[in-house]
DNA sequence: CAGCGCATGTAATCTGTTACATGATTAG
DNA sequence: CTAATCATGTAACAGATTACATGCGCTG
């Protein structure tokens, strides 16, 4: 059997070619994206729909990162900003996509032909590998607790999804969050299976 | 609707108390609990576990992290280290975990009532998520290179899973591939499916 | 008027990767 | 002999979080 460490290594450099000069880091493109879809909307209001639908098949990164990362984009010429005015009552800065912005986001979606692997960081998973360490019934009442998040997490793309559903500007979103609606109840079936493992295992 | 951001925001903070002092990241208690199971072994070899089974639900920390990690671990009296003697053939420093280093450990699987929310970076959806910037063909590619990397991953973990059986201290790490496989066969279902959500989409 | 939500940002710190450097052993 | 694998480590840097600081506006 061949060893695949070397290739995998080999594979950390290659996957990452910054084809010109620096290549931005997928959170940057993340919120750009954020920001491709109609309409301008503050680094406040960014966090919330990271929150309601990035994140759930791709992490919502903190307040201030999103901010650095506008700062950013806007230093790149990739987005513009507007403080408002006296006309409004709160000052704030509110983001929108530039052309040059959405020319170079366009680039980056069109250019990879593979997106790369998934990481999946699964911390019941974790205490579960290490299920020699801790009682059977610690580790089921683990897998309850998740199996009580997820069906959470499940109705919150469900709305998602609902207030998603007939705006052409949200089809691809709505597949994203079709996906992950079948992805969670997939995680169920998977928590109930592991369940059964567990039960199986002597002791 | 209650506005889930700062409740959210809360949240980070409270999810990492350090109970006493300092606590470690998950990332140290990884590695320490490849130490956990019966056997030393090198920086190298763990890193080549990591690859082998916990990459799958837990992703592999790089080579360089996994020497720190080992250092650290260490230092907190947690592992043991040896350099081998002349009767090895290559100087190479082998590690083992500690009583101490078992016992934290143990207390750590055993501490939490909630292991955490898993994290999913999953650069393909990103990309579908923002597949209006694209073609309906280059996204097909993707999802196509997806699944076809997705078979290859659930071959590695069929191997992993198959060398697993019968020893009894793999009982835990056992689940978590069946687990793995299960997840795989599922992420393969998922592409397919939205495989036909993107056919139906008007163009 | 208290508390929450909106809103923005800085500083310190930590986590983690990449690139680099080095060298021995083994298989073809 | 030479390429791959085994093996360890350092330095620079990037990515990201946490804690802190501030203040307005609205609702009960």
């Amino acid at each position: 059997m061949p060893s695949l460490l070397n290739a995998r290594m080999a594979d950390q450099h290659s996957s990452a070619p910054p084809p010109a000069d620096r290549a931005l880091p997928p959170t940057a493109w993340a919120v750009l994206g954020l920001l491709s879809f109609p309409g301008e909307r503050t680094g406040y209001e960014l966090k919330k729909w990271a929150d309601a639908s990035l994140r759930f098949f791709y992490w919502s990164p903190a307040i201030s990162q999103i901010y650095a990362e506008l700062r950013r984009l806007e230093s790149l010429g990739y987005v513009t900003s507007r403080r408002s005015g006296p006309e409004e009552p709160r000052t704030k800065r509110t983001y929108a996509i530039t052309d040059s912005g959405r020319a170079a986001l366009a680039d980056w979606a069109g250019s990879a032909r593979d997106a790369g692997a998934a990481v999946l960081k699964h911390p019941l998973l974790l205490r579960v590998w290490l299920g020699h360490l801790t009682s059977q019934d610690h580790l089921r009442e683990l897998v309850m607790e998740h199996i009580a998040r997820t069906k959470g997490e499940l109705k919150e793309v469900l709305d998602a999804s609902a207030q998603a559903e007939g705006v052409e500007a949200w089809a691809h979103p709505q597949i994203a969050l079709r996906w992950t609606e079948r992805r969670l109840r997939s995680e169920l079936e998977l928590a109930e299976a592991m369940l059964i493992d567990l039960d199986e295992l002597p002791s």
